[in-house]
DNA sequence: GGAATAGTGTCTATAAGACATTATACT
DNA sequence: AGTATAATGTCTTATAGACACTATTCC
């Protein structure tokens, strides 16, 4: 075996005590171990030593166009599945990407020109089946965007394509990802019951009724339009910009909110059975 | 280039169209397309050929001992962080696992004997720094288990030990698992808002005092005896078996609940704040 | 009877559901 | 005036919280 010290990279080691970061204990113990026989052992190691899992990230983005939940496919490109369509994703790359939450913004990016959505991250599947390569496993991401038929980003990539969701149903997807997609909708749902995720799809500003019938669509149920107003207002996450009609411009004028600083720390907030 | 036909296990192939399954298109699609050039990218395509990151799981195992939540964590035998304390875990087994889940099930097993825990996924986390040994990704689960001082299934296991989840917050342990447990702890303490979760810590029958300071010890809060009493028994989630004294003997005969059938599948009930 | 714990009765406070009513815009 | 949508008033219903009270056990 070698000698470790002149073999570890310093970048390495830069990175491993910056995660140790406040933890004194380890400081220590990692000047007084890792330069035995635990850094021999860094120095050993190569991944390609074991039989690890394939790891992706697929990324379910959703919007809402003319008052319709829409999901962005994209038609891959290569194989396996070549030409079928599929949410957007792919594999981390250990370069750019700084963690997984990284990784998806960045596919999210490249594909929809949005830069700072709501992204969360739903689940991770593995298994043996999902992918013709073998073992692999996802981690499946949900992103809600607003929709902007002017700057049209994602017309301008080819293999990109809004789908209304229960159209995207009826596609025959690639790898899992027709379950991947039920799994991110049901996310959706769940969380539009006590949350005011639904924001997000929305272009601000709105009206309390454009909002409570985005509800209405996330939620695939009709909401009791006092409840609504009641809760919504007393949550105290919205403030008033101004009044206006909102497009049809039949009516009285109504108010106009967006999202205010609460809003980002008080995701969750209530409950709508 | 080889050719394809000759080249691919059969058992890939099987596996594949299991995964396909009912979606007839597919079947079509795979034997038109797949014989040709996707069978050939299949044939060469090899892991290794790839920069991928580590993918490990990591179980956070909670149970309660005389009424305090405890933790299972167990000493590293191998490096990196060999000899310091860890959440159980390891490297999925490619042969062994059907997926994720069995394998935290499968880890679980080994190290406490219990099969038929409460086991769900957390969180994934995954950046460049967690990790000595570069880019890495842990799946984290968490586990609920009854605690059974009798068959002592955890005390054969000599690397590992149930620390009182305060003391365990102390610990200096491997890797960003002092994070890893706090992140699981929150979600144990959130579901017990809102689900029946704290009833996988206890063993049957008890009472429901027992049940109520469970949930108070989960949620580090007291709670109501009326409203809790009102809400678990209207939610029909137990049936009444028999009558007796929990242990400290003192005081009239409590009425002794067990889990009915319902409880598996209604798992999100209510909420307490 | 006294101590300890199990279990209930009931009033109040809060928030949701239902639904009617008023307000403001355009034609 | 007529129509369409915004916004509010208010009664009912459901449920949580507070807390006093009763019930049953052992000593």
């Amino acid at each position: 075996m070698d000698k470790p010290c002149d073999r570890v990279p310093l970048t390495l080691l830069l990175a491993y005590s910056h995660y140790i970061g406040k933890h004194n204990f380890y400081r220590k113990w990692m000047i007084q171990t890792m330069y035995s026989s635990e850094q021999e052992y860094l120095n050993n190691y190569s991944i390609h030593h074991y039989d690890i899992p394939l790891l992706s990230i697929d990324i379910a983005i959703f919007t809402l166009i003319e008052g319709k939940l829409h999901i962005l496919l994209v038609e891959r490109g290569d194989y396996p599945f070549k030409g079928v369509w599929a949410l957007p994703g792919g594999f981390i790359d250990k370069q750019q990407d700084q963690d997984l939450h990284a990784c998806a913004l960045r596919k999210l990016t490249e594909k929809t020109g949005v830069t700072a959505p709501h992204l969360e991250q739903v689940e991770t599947i593995g298994n043996q089946t999902r992918d013709p390569r073998g073992w692999s496993v996802t981690s499946l991401y949900m992103a809600l965007i607003p929709y902007s038929p002017t700057s049209e980003f994602v017309e301008a990539v080819t293999d990109a394509r809004w789908w209304p969701y229960e159209q995207a149903l009826e596609l025959d997807l690639a790898f899992d990802h027709h379950q991947l997609i039920e799994t991110a909708r049901a996310r959706l749902k769940n969380k539009t019951a006590y949350t005011i995720l639904p924001i997000h799809v929305l272009n601000t500003p709105f009206t309390l009724t454009q909002l409570q019938q985005t509800f209405e669509e996330l939620l695939e149920k009709r909401i009791e339009k006092k409840s609504f107003r009641r809760r919504i207002l007393s949550a105290d996450l919205l403030e008033e910009v101004g009044q206006g009609l909102p497009e049809g411009g039949l009516g009285r004028i109504a108010a106009l909110y967006q999202p205010n600083s609460n809003c980002d720390k008080h995701t969750f907030v209530w409950s709508l059975t």
